[in-house]
DNA sequence: AAGCGTCGGCACGCTAGCGTACATAACTCA
DNA sequence: TGAGTTATGTACGCTAGCGTGCCGACGCTT
């Protein structure tokens, strides 16, 4: 089972692609730093701009209501943030949350719009993207109402080591219980679990993976068809 | 409040397009009948034909371990089956299940593909489709996980009368048991409390719709959202 | 009219997870 | 060093929903 990610650093949609299309969307873009906590966008906001993370990783989160939040997606070097401006919708309905600091490209909406379509295989692979996040969202969907916490927090970790690129991962009980949509409690409890069973372990903010084959094993199987539908959609690049 | 659809028999996605647009769109559909229960594609088969039900409708259902399934999206005549295609990709990875049966208007994977960029009102609107469904997919995760049986049950029930276009449906507390992913007792449980409340009535497969406002009312808020949306996204066509 | 299959009501004990609250432990900063 | 803040452990009773199984009612078939 390999990771999705196990590439240097640089957005996997944009690499590799034809000389003029790169040339002409790199132009266009700037390197931005993200910080950690940092809301890019939130619900019935307009895109100002697109981001293609290279070692940052932004949440995309669902609200219900007033007070529920649920983590539907992440989009790190694997993916981009400003799906809908592939399809020509300027809006979205969710929060993006950065949940991973680092460096990503930028370029604004305008620019993107502009040049998406002059890039034929740029393009063709947005497209791609969408499908599996779409996808995703269905399973996941599934596996959020059927699935364990335990399982769940397994999956979200192994998530989330991908896009990070790193056994340490610097996370409160607090926020992971945001994400899952559960009680701190909740995550302190499976936690505990996952680590008497030494697959992690922890303290005060930060957990580091100790047996990635252990972890995948104690997840949900959607965290392998996640993996598996992504390679086959978008194959090494 | 109004319903998604409030228009006679034509699928909303396909009405008021530029003349020329249409007749080549329309000279490569067929109509065919669809009947309850039919299953028109499995999770990784490849399209052979999209859809576009007219008075039918279809249920888009994930499948998550070897037996548990959840009802994602469903697709009237306020959209479509065949979202991938729209984005150059062949395959699904979820059940499409009529759940009304009633006729549709279907082309060929291939047809659709070859008219597609040539008919650049549609290849719009469809993309603001997949944007409305890609948002109902994170936003009904969200309610799925956080909201009771019963507010769900009445979404549903409301969902699919805008569908069915009839304050009768033909629906047994298995089905909607096997739609929302719960127990069939679950269901029992809820319908009572509904009919209790004045708001539906029913007997042996046959629920009915007393009061849709009072329903609207007993549903969370994702139904007026899901709604609300779409009318922005796609009004009135 | 009888029989059978389907559908719905209900009841049992059980579990996961909730809301809440409080205590302890670990860092931070004055 | 000591005070304050933040993160984690844990405990309590509670609720929604689970899995299961059984019974009765309905309605179709013959």
């Amino acid at each position: 089972m390999t990771s999705i990610l196990n590439v240097p650093a640089a957005n996997q949609l944009l690499v590799e692609l034809p000389e003029v299309e790169r040339n002409a969307f790199m132009a266009a873009c700037e390197t931005v730093e993200l910080s950690f906590g940092e809301v890019l966008l939130q619900p019935t906001e307009t895109f100002t701009h697109v981001y293609f993370p290279i070692d940052s990783f932004i949440s995309l989160i669902a609200v219900v209501g007033t007070d529920s939040r649920l983590e539907v997606a992440m989009a790190g070097r694997e993916g981009m943030l400003g799906m809908p401006l592939v399809l020509s919708v300027e809006e979205t309905q969710l929060i993006a949350l950065v949940q991973g600091a680092g460096s990503a490209l930028r370029m604004t909406a305008e620019s993107f719009q502009r040049l998406l379509p002059d890039s034929p295989v740029l393009h063709q692979r947005l497209k791609r993207y969408i499908y599996v996040v779409m996808t995703q969202l269905a399973t996941s969907a599934a596996c959020n109402h059927f699935h364990r916490i335990e399982e769940r927090l397994a999956r979200w970790l192994l998530m989330t080591q991908d896009r990070a690129g790193t056994d340490q991962l610097n996370l409160t009980h607090e926020f992971l219980a945001m994400m899952l949509g559960v009680r701190r409690a909740g995550i302190t409890l499976a936690a505990i679990a996952l680590q008497a069973r030494g697959l992690i372990c922890y303290q005060r903010g930060t957990i580091t993976v100790l047996d990635r084959p252990g972890l995948i094993e104690a997840s949900c199987d959607c965290y392998r068809d996640d993996c598996a539908l992504y390679t086959k959609m978008l194959p090494m690049i």
